[in-house]
DNA sequence: TAGTATAGCATACATTTGTATGTATGTCAA
DNA sequence: TTGACATACATACAAATGTATGCTATACTA
C-alpha cells in the first residue's frame, strides 16, 4: 500500500475502493462508474459505493465532478519515478542500505514490486554465468533476511558479499552454489557465518 | 507529433482531436465526453465529433466502449515517458510500433536513453544464450534502421522476428550470428530479406 | 461526371449514470 | 444507552451522455 494512503486514516474497505479504482483505470484507461465499482467490489448496492466515494472525497483522496459520468479523479496516484539505490561494497556488520554504501541510483521503480526495500548490486565476476548473470550486470535485490531453497540470493559470507544460489540442507547446513562449473559449492555448518542480505528479483543489463 | 500517429495517415483535424483528448485527459484525469470534446474543438455539433470518433476508431487510434459514458481510450499516444511498449508478434510489412503489436508496457523509462523510440521484446528460445540472453528475458530495443558490426539487433528475416548479432561483410552480404554453438550463422546475399528493426540497448529479467 | 471521404450543423431518442432517499445492521466511543 | 459512523441493500428520478438520422458543403479521385 502506498505510504500516502497510510497517513490518511482510511478504513480497510476504503483502501480496497482506492485499489479498485486504480486497477480499473489501469485496465481500461478511464475511471469506473459507480456501478462498475460496485461490481468490482462485489457489492450489490450503488448506495454503498456512493458512501465510499463521499467518504474518500471528504478525506481528500478523491475528487468527483458533480453530475458527471465517470468523472472520478484519484489524487496522489501518479507513480513517482522511483529510484533504487545501487549498493557498492558492504562493510561487515553494517546495514546494507547505509548511506556510505550507496554509490548511485537506478531509476527502475516501476519494474520492482517493492522499491522501498529493493536495491541494485553490480555483479563482479562470472560466478553466476550459467544463470545468465554476467560481469557488470545489475541484480535487483529485495532486501529480506530469509530465502527459499533454490533462490538466487545476495549473501555476506564473513566479510565478503556475493551472489549465489541458496540451499538449506537441514537445520545446520547451508549450501551456496555458484552457477559456474569451475567453482565448487560452498558448504557451511556454522550458519552464523552466512547472512542473507536479500533475494534477487530482477536483472538489468546495459548493452553496448 | 508521435511517430505512431504519423504512420496512421490521420487528417489534420483528426490529429487535433487526438491532441484534445490527450489534453483533456491530462487536465482532468479522465477522458472527455463527446460534448466536452465538441466544446474543446470549438465545434457546435456532436454529430461532427461522432464522425471523428468513428474515423479514429476505424483507424485503430482509439477505442470507444459502446453505450458507455466517457469510455474513450486512446491507444499508445498517452504513453508515459517512463513506460515503453512491449511488442509481441510483428506481422510482415507492418510498422513495429503499430497498436496491434503492442501487448503491454514495461515501466523502465529512466533506464533507457530514449524511451520514445525504445520498446521491449520478450525473447523466446535460447539462441542468444551465450550472450546471457535467456528465454523469457525482455530485451530493450532502440528502434532504428541501422546497426554497427557486432551489435545485437532485432531483425525481421522474411516473416520472422529474431534477435541476433549483426555483421555486414561488404556491401551485399549480411551475417546474423546466434550466440549458441548449436546454431549456424545465417548468411544473406539478398540484403532485402533482412530488415533491421532496432538495436538491443538493455536487458531486463524477472527472477523467480 | 459521379462517388467517396471529410467537415459541419441540428434534433429526437434510448441508455447510462449520478443523486436522493429510504431501511437495516454492527462497531465504537462518550 | 445514545450517537456517530461504516457497511450494505433497494428503488425512484433527473441529468448526462451516446446513438441515430437527416441535412448542407467542400475536396479529392476514378
Amino acid at each position: 500500500m502506498y505510504a500516502i494512503l497510510w497517513v490518511m486514516n482510511l478504513t480497510k474497505k476504503q483502501q480496497r475502493v482506492v485499489e479498485c479504482i486504480q486497477a480499473f483505470q489501469r485496465a481500461h484507461g478511464y475511471p469506473p462508474t459507480l456501478r462498475e465499482l460496485a461490481a468490482a467490489l462485489h457489492v450489490k448496492a450503488i448506495g454503498t459505493v456512493q458512501g465510499y466515494i463521499r467518504a474518500l472525497c471528504k478525506k481528500g483522496v478523491l475528487v468527483q465532478r458533480k453530475d458527471h459520468a465517470r468523472a472520478l479523479r484519484l489524487l496522489h496516484s501518479e507513480r513517482p519515478a522511483w529510484e533504487i539505490p545501487i549498493v557498492g561494497h558492504v562493510a561487515a556488520g553494517q546495514p546494507v542500505l547505509a548511506p556510505e554504501h550507496i554509490s548511485g541510483t537506478l531509476p527502475c521503480g516501476g519494474l520492482v514490486a517493492d522499491p522501498q526495500h529493493t536495491f541494485a548490486l553490480q555483479v563482479r565476476g562470472d560466478s553466476m554465468i550459467n544463470a545468465g548473470i554476467r560481469d557488470g550486470d545489475f541484480v535487483l535485490v529485495h532486501h529480506q533476511p530469509t530465502a527459499r531453497n533454490g533462490d538466487i540470493v545476495v549473501v555476506r559470507v564473513d566479510d565478503e558479499v556475493t551472489v549465489k544460489r541458496f540451499f538449506r540442507d537441514g537445520a545446520q547446513r547451508i549450501r551456496l552454489v555458484a552457477e559456474n562449473p569451475t567453482m565448487a559449492p560452498l558448504v557451511f555448518t556454522d550458519t552464523s557465518r552466512v547472512e542473507i542480505i536479500g533475494v534477487v528479483v530482477g536483472l538489468y543489463r546495459r548493452v553496448k
